[in-house]
DNA sequence: CATGAATGAGCATTCATTCAT
DNA sequence: TATGAATGAATGCTCATTCAT
């Protein structure tokens, strides 16, 4: 009798987490108003019921579910500010492999369609994501921008728009490969993009420059 | 009654017209399952009921809406097209600048928006916005750039991938616009994104390249 | 062509009384909380979703149904106070046979106990119910008896205890009527309790008083 | 563990009429069908599922509720029957004055609200408290009156009319506070209201009668 | 052709009841 | 005994669709 706490316990514990699992991937496949609690539900393994005793409304499971994404999103996010330092001349690429990475595999690219796709809905949650998550990555990317303006590393221009020069085509990339799928003859492969892109946008597309 | 062609006939026939155009705002604003036929209804100045003397159905009538706001996009396409000679240094700004132009304006971000919000819905809208916008703009792109490759302008690489870094920083100015608004501390100026990118993928972001 | 009225039109102007009217039935027989719009609809002889044409909720439909309760119970009222002249000696058994014989027919009955029971959750109905029904009685007929004190008719006291000296018995006969059927041994038939009471709150019980 | 009859038992013993205690002003609060078993166990101060090792179902809670506020009117009941001999004219301002005394305080108003509420849905009850509580009253309120009539004190009539002349603007009294409140400009004062009927059904309300 | 009243399937939400702990 | 998390039947409400006028 080492382990005190019921497995039920255990359970109600875990309950909310699971709850909001299984609803990332209805609202995602469905979106918002076509997703439906009973499918949530099942997923998760539970009742119908269930799902209120942990979340009043559809609608504030969605915002948990809205809040968990980021959340993931943000860790991701932190890890990769570690890399401050360097030139931008190796930042780039290896910022930009990095986020083709975590692109390829998880739900990232189902949920930020959601998020494009529910803004209009919920503005408020439309303001979150752009504080927590676009704001802050667009912020760090001019900051280093920025510094290598000083540096005399980058040439002169608002380092903000060179920001979006930098991730706008993975972005690009990542929309196309959820909503046309990758059958596409134009469907860019993430990793290829990232490394030519980082080649492209460091160096340009001219021959000389 | 001496007039053959009274009012009534001629409304009638502009009537699918004026019907889809008010879907387009409705559907836009509120997204295909929260739009109301009777708000589509309202704004077109017509009853509930006569919606259904021209398309069966809700979805049918978003499909008509959206295959209307997709020609409205392909005749500015075409236009463009025409563009056809001179070099990649020329093209680019122009293309990016016209692009910035068309986008600043009227509904199209919007349309985009629910594009990709409901490509998860309707697939089949997903496949012809792909194929008759999506690729027709990536693969003219992808051509000249692969002409200007041939004509020793542009250096090797994947041409798609490079048409995809001129025109990624536009689609995430685009977005960004239209799902955070534009007073966010990061929104982007199209028309200079437009200039700045431009210059930035020709030449790229270092000093010396 | 004499009627130009659509018998369409000619129904919906009639649905708000007919559904209200089978809403009274339903909400008398079984209280708000337990009423069920589907039997409101199929009393009516209408679907579900026409109740909601008509009204916004169901506790809309309640009051709106408890308000035209009250609007038959005023008019039987307007009509008994054209009575205002004459002595109280004639007015009282007058107005209690007339109050009896309301009661005995209609469905007025299990209104009043219907207004009994759903006053705690409406408390506002209450509030209406008081003003427009309870106090106009009791004050016209508050009103009467001081001026047969002032006229020497009535002895010293208080007219508004007097007035439900006068009116509480018919109520409490009529309450039960109402809750407990009229098989009970103690069930005064409404009629002769009018007649009874008048007699006995005019001279008393007493042989001699 | 040397005490066997520890604080847990006694409790238990209790419980069943904590329990009810709890439900009887939740139910008289917000009706049967309103009542949420929940509050009910929150005030009970015990879990929800232990209600159900007491009572079945909610309906048998409600029951035995409606049962033990009977008991504890016919308490009350039983010390007034004492009361038998004497005159009319010394008994019915004693047993009214009783009356508004009893009903001024405690939940009585209340339970007697609730059991017109609920004779509906539970006519079961209904006849119970009939045949328990108001058959009684009534009963021995005829009785005491035939009584006089033999007597010679009270004349002609029929008693049962006269014994619901003389309880019921008690109980309009005792209905109105508990609908709408003693603010009403027409609320009448128990004790007084008690005193002056007394006075005026046995007398009656005319200067000579 | 046009209307808009009527329909009813579909879904979010509540809460009495159960049962594993 | 006591708990309270879990259940799912029941119902209010919405809105695309129909059709009598």
């Amino acid at each position: 009798m080492t382990d005190t706490t019921p497995k039920r316990r255990r359970r109600k514990d875990a309950r909310p987490a699971e709850i909001v699992n299984a609803a990332m991937d209805v609202f995602v496949e469905h979106g918002f108003a076509n997703a439906k609690l009973t499918d949530v539900a099942k997923r998760a393994g539970v009742a119908k019921g269930t799902l209120y005793l942990y979340f009043e409304t559809k609608e504030d499971l969605f915002r948990a579910t809205a809040r968990e994404a980021l959340t993931a999103n943000l860790e991701a996010l932190e890890q990769s500010s570690a890399a401050f330092n360097g030139s931008i001349a190796d930042l780039v690429p290896m910022l930009l492999k990095r986020a083709a990475g975590r692109m390829g595999d998880g739900r990232v690219p189902g949920i930020v369609r959601m998020v494009l796709a529910e803004s209009r809905a919920f503005p408020d949650l439309a303001r979150i994501w752009h504080d927590e998550v676009v704001a802050r990555i667009l912020g760090r990317l001019t900051e280093l921008v920025s510094a290598a303006q000083a540096g005399g590393e980058v040439r002169a221009g608002d380092p903000g728009l060179f920001a979006i020069s930098i991730v706008g085509p993975m972005v690009l990339g990542v929309l196309f490969q959820e909503v046309f799928g990758s059958d596409s003859q134009h469907a860019p492969e993430l990793g290829m993009l990232a490394t030519q892109h980082a080649e492209t946008v460091l160096h340009g597309l001219l021959v000389r420059s």
